[in-house]
DNA sequence: TTCATAATTCAATAATCCTATAAGTATTGA
DNA sequence: TCAATACTTATAGGATTATTGAATTATGAA
């Protein structure tokens, strides 16, 4: 990841219907969702959401894979957390208590998470 | 954090003059620096970076302290680990290696940040 | 007080981004 | 093949954002 990367995609991620996007496809996972069910749940035109989605898969935010009739989208992790890694690097200067609060959210997160999908 | 906050905030990210203060504070810690050094470092004009650092302090990234003639620019770490967490809410849907990435390589970062800074 | 330094504000211009509408392409099923 | 579905692309507008240079405010020193 380097600087004009990173701008792209913070680019891409500040609208408001592109971050819905995103957020939403971070929480469907690997399977993703369909454009059309996209631009219902966020409540925009089919011609909007498309605009929105080339956007986000320019920037590298998603991937499209056409399903039959349907283009289905789905999150590209990695992009997200080395955006996330770029933005903190060398963060705390040795004061590891001001960046702790990142890791110790998401690690919460994926346990309960995972705790919730257990059989 | 809220979807309109976050906007913002990546909003403020999204601009390269931005992104290379962000950076550069985030290393600094919390001594900051001044606007006049952060204006020479990223190469652009005082009044440049006066309007970008407002921007920054606008989206609540940045918090402005005087100290006689110079005005001390500080990251705002909560801010920032706060649209982390935003981002990622709920990522991995019980997949936990998804988000791991993150959390492993910031728990890298401040440790090595702070063994090195051991007297 | 007067001058120099540090930074901000203002105004004008240039560049970029978002939305809506309309037209176009790909896929499936009658 | 014809029509319907699911999306994408093109275009034109209005809105927001960035840059520059000149003027302004605040602080400290002679």
């Amino acid at each position: 990841m380097n600087g004009k990367q990173a701008v792209v995609l913070f680019g891409a991620l500040s609208q408001e219907t592109r971050l819905k996007i995103i957020r939403m496809l971070v929480v469907a996972g690997p399977a993703g969702m369909a454009a059309g069910a996209i631009a219902e749940a966020v409540g925009v035109s089919a011609s909007n959401v498309s605009f929105h989605l080339k956007e986000l898969e320019r920037a590298g935010l998603v991937a499209a894979e056409r399903d039959s009739r349907s283009i289905v989208y789905s999150a590209a992790y990695e992009q997200l957390t080395g955006l996330i890694r770029f933005l903190m690097e060398d963060c705390c200067g040795g004061r590891p208590e001001i960046c702790a609060p990142v890791t110790h959210t998401i690690d919460i997160c994926c346990a309960t998470a995972a705790e919730e999908n257990k059989p």
